[in-house]
This record gives structure tokens, C-alpha cells and sequence, in this order.
DNA sequence: AGCACGCCGACT
DNA sequence: GTCGGCGTGCTC
């Protein structure tokens, strides 16, 4: 039997399939979707059987030298996913592999340095070293002892040491001591009977786990009986009591208790939406769903409803939550409702979590998961539902190979399993909302609050406005007067920043020099706590300068608005708020982000400041005006979608006031009250946005009327980069349809990055079925000098990010 | 990606 | 003469 491996090496030679023989032994175990270990040119690694046979075209097959998965871990329909994702993101198969599992699968390969000769020849040093032991660790070798790497490559030639390649799974499973009573046929007076009447703890021992049929976990023992472990050593001794290991799964919520929650009832209007979702769940088939719901109409309870019909037929469901709103608010929603059926996955758990609960997928010991952009992947093999929530949301799209978006393998898991998939939003992506107009998607336009709660008012101040009447805060008049009303009424404010934490930039006010990276074309950043300018791009660091380095002037100082600095004018103009600070730094440590929360819904403070996180899943009754600091701060960046992007994140924000009792304000200030992405927040009015921004998608000729890919290369040296920009754009313009738009060569928005030049080149197209294999050659072309040189080509198809 | 093989400069 | 630099190519 001949296993077909795709070998744990990401690069564009090894991208194939490499044959192996399969020993007789083990031709029952291995299948298709198990990782294996396997000998591969002077190397032991790691890879995944795609394929089991009979023949091979080649002479000389090696062996399978081991199998690492009882279970296969990728099933036969993500081994089909793996294909077409490497298409569909020009990415290796390793890469799309191991994209669907958790890192923890990630087997490490070891190297020891094994004597397989005369010890006498070794040397003082290298004996020394072995000591008694017959091998050591290469690590501790190069670490340790660099000095000795020569000699031991030496040896290894002429054979008196040997090299060993250890391929080790990472997966460590935690375990957890757990006691057993022995005697199984005894009465308990019998057992007790064993110990003397006097040895009181023992006897509670003894007691407790004769209640207990299973194996009791020894520290939950202990700490209930309020005794030691001294106690146990005498129960060890005369083997009434055993000590074992038993796997566990770690506990990600921290053995918090969810409260059971019972469906709600439906509006009229929740219950016209749901109709044909459960109408397709009933009829077994694909098809697509737009939930296109105002902030607060009751998107969850009609996935949460979706969802447990899809349990009832037997089937499981992923739902897909941004990243940013993995809140433990939003998990206990789902926990509650159902319960331990629920894992949940995302970037905030450990390496050992994410692999506990992918297990506990892989399984079927839960039916449901929650989680970001990775989740999309969980080894379902009955999956009856897929929910992705905040569609628009820019997280579903991974920014490093391979470059997937969940919503397009959603819709390939749907197809393949015959499911329906929801994608909800308040403020869909362009081209959903398209695609539902079309009647690609099924439109379910869910237009009401469920409390029939208006949406807030929104007040748009220009800021110009405010400077010509001397307002040189970064308060406008209406938001200070707004957020005083609010504290004298003992109600609840939030205050949106669309900025990262601190950034703040360096200028010259003489000569209007900007401080910059001197390894990449970006501005450094000012950091208060270490009073350092920082680049975000490469991390390079310098001390604030105290003259400006163009023309010696002492007035150089930052620029800019960061939440500290909002934080401080805040403490100044409005000394009696309690304000609590959210964001990258604030919410750093794990647990810190709930926390902070509960404190601000518990009424801990009046006014609550921050960043993008901010912006979601934010529901508490008391919170009655929203501000925005700098609506404009995202609008002006180059990219097709910044208008979009702001007009997303002003209605996302305004969602936050309001949503109970009392009613919401928004107040919005900018310096471009006029621009079509904020004026429509104050009518709310999505329809009227969406025309706008087709009109200008249209003429700019971007999606959803265009498809767009994305083709980047780096280089050092600045020449370089233009010369094969140019080369490979005139390469496109030569293959590629006569419509499609071939743009550049031109120098990437950010035009260096750590000390590398970047350039692009920009293709538009409708219909290209040439285009990925174009780009294959492309990428093969270039191979070499991509291997050895210093040349780099990244190619995104449809992207999101355009620095 | 690694790692070996193989072909040219500075050393015992 | 050899040791060792890194360009080239292969891995079932």
C-alpha cells in the first residue's frame, strides 16, 4: 500500500505529493487525513496522507516510519477544502492544512546527537558533555556549546556520531490526579475497618470515595475534606487507595456557571425571518441568507432559534463571531442556551485551550462552535448550519497565507453539506448586499428594534465650525454639555476614538518635519509610558527627540489624539467622571476586557473611552450618548472601502445608545460633515448608503462591479522592485483578457518596510479564467530568486488591506 | 525549508 | 596541497 503525503514543508517545490510505503502492519490504520511522520531526504518530518494506493510511478519508495492520529484529523471534506483553498489563495497545502487545525498539531520535529561509535574518539569536551547519557539534545548542543558544533558535524561524518530526528506531537494534553478506591467487593465498614478508628481524615477519605463510582480529582478531594495530601500517604501504603492520571479538558471560563436560558419569544417580524431558515434546515439544502438587521432587532435570538432546530435534525452549527466581539458576554449567550454542548475558539485561549476544545469538535462531543475567523474550519462531519455574524467585519479575512475569507469557505461548507448559511449585519459589505439584491443571497431585512425602540437621534458637529469659534478642544460644546447632562443625571456615556490606543504622531511646528522610521516610509509613534516614538511596522524604537532633526527648533512635540490624551483632557474638563480606559494597553491582560466591562455596567463609571473594541456587543441600559471623537480619522486612507468602512463603524457605534428604556444620542464630530458615509448615519438610513457607494464603486471600477488582485513585491533595493513591478505588469497585460485593468507599477502606501522597498500592481477583472494560472507562472518565473534572493511577491486575491 | 553536493579563494 | 565559503538542486 502506498500512502500519497503532502510533507510538512511549506515551500513551492515540496507543494505536491510525495509517495510512501505503507508497512503491511499498519495498511488497516493509516487513512486518508492522518498525519505521519516520514523520512524525507537526510530528514525526519512531519505530513499529512492525502490519498492511500497501490501503485506508485516511482522506483524507490521509503517507509512510513510513523503515524501520529488515531482518528484522522482532517476529514475527506476538508482534505476537498485544502484543494480548493490552495486555488483560490495561490497558497501551499501545508498552509491550508494547517490553517484548519489547531497549533498544537503542529508536531515538532527534534534532533539528537546520538554516539554510535567508539565513546574513546569523542574528545574531553564532547565526553564531558554526553556524560553518561548516549545523546543529547542538538538545541542544548548549538545553544550551549556553539563551540563545539564543528567537531561534532566532524564525527557525524566519519560516523562515530549519529543525528536523530525525533518528530514529536506538541499536543499536550493536560491530566489531572485522580484517586480510586481498591477494594471493589467490600462493604464500608469493611474498608474502614483497614485503618485505624482514630485516623479521622482517612476515614473521610475512604468514606468520600466510596460514594463516588468514578475516579475523584485528588485536589477537589483534599480542599473539600480540608485536609492533605499526608493523609493519603498511608492510604497509598497499604493499597486501599490508588493514584492515577486522568485526561481533562482546561477550562477556558474558568468553571463558571452559565445560567439556562429558554427561547424567546419571537416578534412578528423575528418570526417572518426565521420562516425559511428553518424552512431550508427542514429541506436538507444550501442556500444563503442575508439577515440585514438594525443594531439591537434580535439577530442572536434568531440564530439561537436557528440553531437549535439544526440540533433537533441531528446536525451541528459554527457560528463565526469577529474576533474583536468574542466577548464573554456574547459566549454566555450561547452557553446558556445550550449549554456543554458549546466549545468556543479564539485568539484569546491558550495553545492548550484551542486544542481542548478543537478535540472536543473532532469528538462530536459538542455540537456548537463559537469562534472567529478559524472557526469557519471546526471538524464537523454533520454540520447542519453556519452563522457568520457582522459579515462586513474585515477580520474574516486572513491577512497572512493563506489569505481566505471565512464568508467564501462558509459558503463552499454550505454547498458541501447541503446547509443554509446566515450572514447577518446591520451594515452588510458592499457586495453582500449586492449579491441579496441580485438574489444570490436571500435578503431578510429584520428593520425594527425589538423593543420597538427608535434608533438615537445623531447630531453631526464640524469641528471646523468649533475652531472658527475659538473651541480648540477636542470636545465640541454639544458633546461637553451632552456628557455633563449625562453626569448630572447619573447616566452613562461612551466615547469612541477611532484611533489605535496612543498613536500620535511627531511634528516640527517650525519646519513641519515628521519624525519617521528610518527602516520603513511610516511616521513613528509617539508612546507616553516609556516617552518613546515607536514604529508599528517593524517595532523599531528611538527617545523622543528634544530639537527637531531638520532645523534644530525646540518646538517639536506630538500631534495627534490618542485615548490617554483623552483620557487626561477628560480628568480636566470633567474632573467629577469616573472614567474607564479601553483599549490595546488597558485591556492587554487576560480577563482585563470582561473585567473593565462589568465594572462599567455595574455603574462603576460615568463615562466609558476607547477604541474599535468598544464598538460591539456594548449593551447596557444606562448608556444614553455616544460620542465619536474624529469620524474622519479612518476616511481618508487609501482604500476603496474607507468610506464604507466609516459609515459601518458610525452606525455600529450608535447602536450602543439607547438600546433599553432610555432614549440615545450620538454625537459625531469631523471635519467633513458633508461626506454621503456620515451624513446618512443621522437617517440611518443603509438603503440610501448603499446606492451612494455603488455609484462610486462603479465609476472607480472596484468590486462589487470589479474583482480585484492584489500583487505585491519587496525587495531591498529599490531598483530591483521597479524593474520586475514593471516586468510582471507587462507579463499580465500580455496574458490577461483584454478588459481586465492592469494597474501600475506603483510604490505600495507604505513604500518601505523594514528596510524593503515595496511596489504593486493592481489587476481588475470581471472574468478571468486565466488568472491564477498566470500568476503560477508568475510565481514559478520568480521561484529562484525568491528561494536564495531577497525578492518578495505576495499576491492577495480579492484583498482587503491595501498598505 | 533544510541539507548535501560541488566548485573556487586563503591558509596549515 | 586542504579547509571552507556559499551557489545549485533535490527531497518519494
Amino acid at each position: 500500500m502506498i500512502a500519497k503525503v503532502v510533507v510538512d514543508v511549506p515551500s513551492q517545490q515540496t507543494d505536491r505529493l510525495f509517495d510512501y510505503r505503507v508497512p503491511t502492519d499498519w495498511e488497516d490504520v493509516v487513512k486518508p487525513g492522518m498525519r505521519v511522520v516520514v523520512p524525507f531526504g537526510p530528514r525526519t518530518i512531519q505530513g499529512f496522507v492525502i490519498e492511500l494506493t497501490e501503485t506508485s510511478t516511482h522506483q524507490k519508495l521509503k517507509k512510513v516510519i510513523d503515524i501520529l492520529d488515531v482518528i484522522p484529523v482532517l476529514t475527506p471534506e476538508l482534505l476537498n477544502l485544502g484543494d480548493w483553498l490552495t486555488d483560490e489563495t495561490l497558497s501551499f497545502k501545508v498552509s491550508a492544512y494547517h490553517v484548519m487545525l489547531p497549533a498544537a498539531l503542529r508536531a515538532k520535529v527534534k534532533k539528537e546527537v546520538v554516539i554510535s561509535g567508539d565513546r574513546g574518539k569523542l574528545g574531553m569536551a564532547l565526553q564531558a558533555l554526553f556524560g553518561k547519557s548516549d545523546r543529547i539534545s542538538w538545541d542544548v548542543l548549538t545553544k550551549e556549546h556553539p563551540s563545539l558544533v564543528r567537531s561534532v558535524q566532524k564525527l557525524i561524518q566519519h560516523e562515530e556520531l549519529d543525528l536523530h530526528y525525533i518528530v514529536k506531537d506538541k499536543g499536550n494534553k493536560k491530566t489531572e490526579r485522580v484517586l480510586s478506591l481498591v477494594p471493589t467487593d467490600q462493604t464500608l465498614d469493611e474498608i474502614l475497618a483497614h485503618v485505624s478508628p482514630r485516623a479521622k481524615k482517612q476515614q473521610d477519605v475512604l468514606r468520600s470515595l466510596f460514594d463516588q463510582s468514578e475516579p475523584v480529582k485528588t485536589m477537589e478531594l483534599l480542599s473539600k475534606l480540608n485536609t492533605t495530601r499526608a493523609t493519603l500517604t498511608p492510604l497509598f501504603k497499604s493499597g486501599l487507595v490508588i493514584e492515577g492520571e486522568q485526561e481533562v479538558y482546561r477550562d477556558p471560563t474558568g468553571g463558571k456557571d452559565f445560567k439556562q436560558t429558554k427561547p424567546l419569544p419571537l416578534t412578528d417580524k423575528q418570526a417572518m425571518v426565521i420562516a425559511p431558515i428553518l424552512q431550508t434546515l427542514e429541506d436538507n439544502k444550501h442556500e444563503a441568507f442575508l439577515v440585514h438587521g438594525v443594531t439591537g432587532s434580535g439577530k442572536t435570538e434568531i440564530y439561537l432559534q436557528s440553531i437549535a432546530k439544526t440540533l433537533d435534525n441531528g446536525g451541528e452549527a459554527i457560528v463565526l463571531v469577529p474576533e474583536i466581539a468574542l466577548t464573554p458576554q456574547m459566549v454566555d449567550r450561547f452557553k446558556g442556551r445550550f449549554g456543554s454542548k458549546v466549545a468556543v475558539l479564539h485568539s484569546g485561549l491558550s495553545m492548550g485551550e484551542k486544542y481542548d476544545e478543537w478535540r472536543k469538535i473532532h469528538r462530536g462531543e459538542v455540537k456548537v462552535v463559537v469562534g472567529a475567523r478559524s472557526a469557519i474550519f471546526a471538524p464537523f462531519t454533520n454540520l447542519g448550519l453556519i452563522i457568520i455574524d457582522e459579515e462586513h467585519e474585515a477580520s474574516y479575512k486572513q491577512e497572512e497565507n493563506p489569505r481566505y475569507h471565512a464568508r467564501d469557505v462558509a459558503m463552499y461548507r454550505g454547498r458541501y453539506h447541503k446547509c443554509p448559511v446566515i450572514l447577518g449585519s446591520a451594515t452588510p459589505a458592499l457586495e453582500s448586499f449586492a449579491r441579496a439584491k441580485k438574489g444570490v443571497y436571500t435578503l431578510l431585512p429584520l428593520s425594527e428594534r425589538v423593543n420597538n425602540r427608535p434608533m438615537p437621534s445623531v447630531n453631526v458637529i464640524d469641528m471646523r465650525e468649533e475652531l472658527r469659534l475659538g473651541n480648540r478642544s477636542m470636545f465640541s460644546t454639544v458633546l461637553l454639555e451632552g456628557m455633563q447632562e449625562r453626569l448630572e443625571r447619573g447616566e452613562q456615556t461612551v466615547l469612541f476614538l477611532n484611533r489605535r490606543g496612543y498613536s500620535t504622531f511627531v511634528m516640527c511646528r517650525d519646519c513641519g518635519y515628521v519624525a519617521t522610521c528610518e527602516h520603513c516610509d511610516i511616521s513613528l509613534t509617539y508612546h507616553r509610558s516609556h516617552n518613546q516614538l515607536k514604529c508599528h511596522y517593524c517595532g523599531h524604537e528611538e527617545a523622543m527627540p528634544q530639537t527637531c532633526e531638520s532645523c534644530g527648533s525646540e518646538h517639536i512635540r506630538f500631534f495627534g489624539t490618542g485615548t490617554q490624551k483623552v483620557e487626561e483632557e477628560l480628568a480636566r474638563v470633567l474632573p467629577e467622571a469616573r472614567v474607564i480606559r479601553m483599549d490595546v494597553d488597558t485591556t492587554r491582560k487576560k480577563g482585563a476586557h470582561e473585567k473593565l466591562l462589568t465594572s462599567f455596567g455595574n455603574g462603576q463609571a460615568d463615562i466609558l473611552l476607547g477604541t474599535q473594541m468598544i464598538a460591539k456587543g456594548l449593551d447596557f441600559p444606562k448608556i444614553t450618548l455616544v460620542g465619536v471623537l474624529a469620524a474622519d480619522s479612518m476616511l481618508h486612507i487609501p482604500d476603496f472601502r474607507s468610506s464604507e468602512r466609516t459609515f459601518q463603524l458610525m452606525e455600529q457605534v450608535s447602536g450602543r445608545a439607547g438600546r433599553h428604556e432610555l432614549l440615545g444620542e450620538v454625537i459625531i464630530q469631523t471635519y467633513s460633515p458633508e461626506h454621503y458615509s456620515i451624513e446618512l448615519v443621522k437617517s440611518h438610513d443603509y438603503e440610501a448608503y448603499f446606492e451612494m457607494e455603488m455609484r462610486q464603486r462603479k465609476q472607480g471600477g472596484y468590486p462589487p462591479y470589479y474583482y480585484l488582485t492584489l500583487l505585491n513585491v519587496s525587495h531591498p533595493e529599490i531598483t530591483k522592485v521597479i524593474g520586475v513591478t514593471e516586468k510582471i505588469t507587462q507579463f499580465l497585460k500580455r496574458e490577461l483578457a483584454e478588459d481586465t485593468v492592469i494597474l501600475g507599477p506603483v510604490a505600495s502606501p507604505i513604500a518601505r518596510i523594514k528596510d524593503r522597498y515595496r511596489y504593486q500592481c493592481m489587476i481588475k477583472y470581471k472574468n478571468e479564467p486565466k488568472l491564477v494560472s498566470t500568476l503560477r507562472e508568475i510565481q514559478q518565473h520568480y521561484l529562484k530568486e525568491m528561494n536564495q534572493g531577497q525578492l518578495q511577491i505576495s499576491i492577495d486575491l480579492q484583498p482587503y488591506l491595501f498598505m
